[in-house]
DNA sequence: GCGTTGTCTGACAGCGCTGTCATATTGCTT
DNA sequence: AAGCAATATGACAGCGCTGTCAGACAACGC
C-alpha cells in the first residue's frame, strides 16, 4: 500500500534523459534545451515527484535550512514575524528552524553553536534583542553563517538588516499628541538592553524639540518593558507635582501598566491622562479605554528578512530596498485638551 | 579557515573502530561493549563530532522531522505549545517544522500533503481545531503519518491525544462562582467548530446542575471566540430583563469583549457583573479589573505531545499517562454577592 | 565539407550515514 | 581445553542527489 516516493531516477527514465539533466531542471540551471525542459517537467508532474531535500543537501553540500532565533518575551511579536518568514521560506522550499535563545543564559553562545552544527543551518534570522548582541554576531561571522537582523538598534544601517520607521512613527505619534494640545508629555523608555527601542526614545526627543517643548527630566522614565514596570513608572509619574497630561510608553505592556495605575488611583483616561503605546498587541484593543498605539508590519518584516537572507545565500543581489512601514493606530486613549 | 566538519569516518579512525560501530554508538544501539563505547565517545568528544542529519535521514530512510500544524488565531496559544514541543524535540534531536494551515482554505488537505512530501516529515502534532478535522486525520492515516492531537474534542480519549482537565477546571470555576453566592450565571459558548470547547460548555452545565441551579436558555449564548463576538454576546446579556450576575466566557477574548460592553453601558465589574474567562492570555491580567480565568499548561502540553509522538515514532511504548492540569487564576473580576 | 566554436547532455563518483550480513571475539559449559 | 552459543564488530552496498568532466551534438564560417 505504501506508495514509494518517486526518485530522480524514475523521472529520468520516464523523460528519457539522464538524472543529471533532471537535476538541472529542478535546480533551474541553465543549459537545458526548452524541449528537454518540457519533457522533464512533464515527467515530474506525472510522477508527482519532489526532490528529496536530504539527498540534495548531502550531495550538494549546501543545506536549505535557516534558523529563526528569538529571545522575546512577547509571543505575539515572534509569532507574526514567524508567519512572514515561514510563508516565504515554504514557498522557496527552505526549511526553518525556530529556536528560542536566552541571552540571560550564560552559555547561550555555545548552545547556538551546537544548534548550527547539529542542524547545519546556513543562515539565521535574529530578532531583537538578539540582533544587537555583538558576540552573537561575531560568533556567526566566525562560523560563516550569514544572518539578517530584525530591528537592530545599531548605528549605521546595514544591508542585512530589516528596519522599520519606528523612529518616524514615534515622532508622528508624539506630534499627534502635541496636535491635541498636550505640552507636558512623559516618556517611558524601553528596556535599556533593547537597543532598538532607543529609536522610540529618539523619536520622542526629536518631536518634542521640534515643537519647542521642554523635555523635563522627571518626565522621562526608564522602563523595563513589562506590565509591572509600567505599573511602577506610572506610579512615579502620577506622584509628580507637575503632572504630565500625556504619557507615551515604548510598548503596550508598559502603557497598560500605566493605565492601570492611573485608573486605580481614581484618575480617568483619557480625561486626566492621555496614553499611547507601541506594538498594537491584542491587548491594546481590549483595554478600556482602547489604547492608541503604533503597529509594526511584523509579518512583512519577517518576510523581508527571509527574502534578504535567501537572496544572500543564493548569491543574488537584493536591491529591493523597501522598508516596511509602521502605522499609527489611534484609539480612545488620547483626548484633545 | 573553514574548518571542515568531522565525519563518522574521522571518529572511527580516531577510535580505531569501524564506522558502523560509531554509528551504533550515536544511535544508542546495544551490542557495544562498554570499553568500546568509551573509546568512541571520547573520540566523538575530541573531534566535537555531530552526525549529519541529512546523511542519517538519507541512509536510514527515516527522517527525524515532525510537523507542528496550527490554525489558531491566538498566537499566544501556539507559541506556548511551540515552546514545549521545540524544547523536547531539540533535546531529542528532532527537527520541527511549524506550519500554519487554514481549514478555511478549500484545498488545505493537498497543501498539507505537499508539505509532507516535500519535507518527508514522519509525524505531526495538530493543535485545535485541526485536531478535530476527520478528513485531515484520514489523510494522515492514508499517508501513514503518525500524529498526536492536542485537545481534540472527540468523544473517547485516544492514546495519541494530549488532553487537559478543561472540563474539570471549568466546573471548578463555576463552582467557585457559585460559592460566591451567584445563582444567575451566564455562559458564552466557544466557537461551535472547536469541538474541544464543548468540554467547557459541559463543565458549566454539570456544575450548574450539580448545584441545582437553573440553566436558563437565555443565559447560554453562542459565541465565536473573538473579542467582537464577546461584544455582541455581552450586549445581548445586559439587555435581558432578568440579568445574570456572573458571566463565564469560554475564552478570554470574549470575556474581555463582554467586560467592555458592560463597562461602556455604565455598569461596573465586578459589582454588577462578575466575569470569568478561559486561557489566561496576557490580556487577562491587564484588563481593568483583572480577569479571573483558567490557565492551561500549554508548554507542558506541547512537550507531552512531542514526547508521545517521538515515542510512537521510535516504537516505544509510552505509558506515562499524565494529564497536564489546568488551574484557576482568580483575579478581581469576581465578587461575592 | 571541414574544422571550430559553443551549447547540451550524460557517466560516474561520492556526500555521510545506516542496514544487512558475515566474521571475530567473548564467555560459558563440560 | 575444547565446544558452542551469545555477543560484539566490521565490510560493503546503497539511500537520492549533485559536481566534475568528458562526450555528443548543433551552428557557424570559410
Amino acid at each position: 500500500m505504501k506508495k514509494k516516493q518517486s526518485t530522480i531516477v524514475d523521472v529520468a527514465k520516464k523523460a528519457g534523459v539522464s538524472t543529471k539533466t533532471v537535476s538541472r531542471v529542478i535546480n533551474n540551471e541553465n543549459g537545458v534545451r526548452a524541449q528537454t525542459l518540457k519533457k522533464v517537467n512533464l515527467a515530474i508532474e506525472q510522477l508527482n515527484y519532489r526532490p528529496n531535500v536530504f539527498a540534495q543537501s548531502l550531495a550538494g553540500g549546501r543545506t536549505r535550512i535557516i534558523g529563526l532565533i528569538y529571545d522575546n518575551p512577547n509571543p505575539v511579536y515572534i509569532s507574526h514575524i514567524m508567519d512572514g518568514v515561514l510563508g516565504y521560506c515554504y514557498q522557496k522550499e527552505y526549511a526553518v528552524i525556530i529556536h528560542p535563545c536566552s541571552l540571560a543564559d550564560k552559555d547561550y553562545l555555545s548552545v547556538m553553536q551546537q544548534l548550527i552544527k547539529k542542524t547545519r543551518l546556513t543562515g539565521m534570522i535574529l530578532t531583537p534583542p538578539l540582533s544587537d548582541s555583538r558576540e552573537f554576531l561575531n560568533m556567526l561571522q566566525q562560523n560563516e553563517i550569514p544572518s539578517v537582523l530584525i530591528s537592530p538598534g545599531g548605528e549605521k544601517s546595514r544591508s542585512d538588516a530589516v528596519i522599520t520607521n519606528e523612529y518616524e512613527a514615534t515622532k508622528e505619534m508624539i506630534r499627534y499628541i502635541i496636535s491635541k494640545n498636550h505640552q507636558k508629555i512623559a516618556l517611558i523608555k524601553g528596556h535599556p538592553e533593547h537597543v532598538a527601542l532607543l529609536k522610540r526614545t529618539q523619536g520622542y526627543m526629536d518631536a518634542m524639540s521640534e515643537a519647542k517643548l521642554e523635555i523635563k527630566s522627571e518626565y522621562v522614565i526608564q522602563g523595563y518593558n513589562s506590565y509591572e514596570s509600567g505599573l511602577e513608572c506610572g506610579t512615579q509619574l502620577i506622584k509628580l507635582k507637575d503632572k504630565p497630561t500625556a504619557i507615551f510608553a515604548a510598548n503596550d505592556e508598559m502603557a497598560s501598566g500605566v493605565m492601570k495605575v492611573i485608573l486605580d488611583s481614581g484618575y480617568e483616561v483619557p480625561k486626566d491622562f492621555s496614553i499611547a503605546g507601541f506594538d498594537d498587541t491584542p491587548v491594546s484593543q481590549m483595554l478600556n479605554p482602547p489604547l492608541s498605539t503604533i503597529k509594526q508590519p511584523l509579518e512583512a518584516m519577517g518576510e523581508l528578512a527571509a527574502k534578504k537572507l535567501i537572496a544572500e545565500l543564493e548569491g543574488l543581489d537584493f536591491f529591493e530596498n523597501q522598508k516596511p512601514k509602521s502605522s499609527l493606530i489611534i484609539r480612545e486613549s488620547i483626548l484633545e485638551r
